[in-house]
DNA sequence: AAACAGCTATACCGATTAGTATAATCCATT
DNA sequence: AATGGATTATACTAATCGGTATAGCTGTTT
């Protein structure tokens, strides 16, 4: 791995998501890598494959970090979901936090076949299968609906989030999938 | 009021939800709207302040029709906080619906700072302030944390419609806030 | 018929956009 | 010391951006 195409990468990642995808010109990346616009596209063919990688990254570091942490300890499969929203407060209120890319790129990409949507959706459906396996292993009845609806509070969340830092409209998130969960667990 | 400002206002809102505000010039909108850059820029000084009519244009139509729906027939205040999902529902499920501008906007407008972000975020408030009326009407005890969690869901609910249509997250959502519309009022 | 207001048409501005061409430079391997 | 791959530097393109200047047209009012 080439460590001036991570560097661009993580430049652009955050440009994307403190400026805005549109809003961010190459040129502003490769000025802030400390790089040039030859090498930029030497890695990445377009600014629309740039996109589609920093998503990607974006959306993998998340994945990976939330599933390490659940997987530790050897938890129990309820456990894990009741949980889940204890490790999205820990991601989200994080000081490095700038956004969920697949969310913002969405609105910035609102034509359904455009590439940069279809992968912000596809990883939005991805996110929602993980919960509703968490769900599943939980031995809640009705898995797919309880995974929706904890992906509403995490989408809810994370908008909040995203309009104005520092808003703890998670922790009103952690309560609210409680209820859900325990719901569900009951019935 | 000007008949050739309201058709600006309104093909600009449908550009910006359907295409991006940002992705959207001035010259496709005046194209689209069937006139010229000089009478656009003559309603409007910048785009900038375009934006923001649109914004309060399609908010001011959103509070007004969900308003007039919870006033009539007078209901009782329990009741209205029951059915607010069920009119979201047909707000949302409705062909004319393309997203909530509020959302959208402060994607694309990232920097908290910005006048478009900074509209963005008093309409969203300006919103859970109107729910969390809803609540206190109700006689909930904690009217602003379950108001809170209501617009969670609602814009959760939206975030996933915007991102695929047809996808019926304000269903669950809406199964979800009776459950936690339920939880409040008994306690 | 003259005057006026609202709108259109068109051409233009400087800045910025994504992307490319060419040549120079750096640095490690042999 | 020479080769070769990676990177930089710079200049360029064609298109588009937001915004403006100028002039002509159209319809209503008095």
């Amino acid at each position: 791995m080439s460590k001036l195409r991570e560097k661009i990468l993580s430049t652009a990642s955050l440009l994307f998501q403190t400026q805005g995808i549109n809003a961010t010109g190459v040129d502003t990346i490769v000025a802030e890598a400390g790089t040039t616009k030859m090498t930029l596209y030497k890695y990445f063919n377009s600014k629309e494959l740039l996109i589609l990688e920093v998503l990607k990254q974006g959306h993998q570091d998340f994945q990976t970090w939330l599933n390490d942490k659940l997987s530790a300890n050897s938890k129990k499969p309820s456990e894990k979901l009741q949980q889940l929203f204890d490790y999205i407060e820990e991601w989200i209120t994080s000081p490095d936090f700038h956004g969920i890319g697949f969310m913002k790129a969405s609105a910035e990409f609102p034509q359904e076949d455009n590439p940069v949507h279809r992968l912000s959706n596809e990883q939005s459906l991805q996110f929602l299968d993980y919960i509703q396996h968490l769900a599943a292993e939980a031995k809640i009845k009705d898995a797919e609906g309880l995974a929706l609806q904890l992906s509403l509070l995490f989408k809810g969340a994370v908008q909040a989030e995203q309009m104005r830092r520092g808003s703890d409209a998670i922790k009103y998130a952690k309560k609210a999938a409680k209820i859900l969960i325990d719901g569900a667990l009951a019935s």
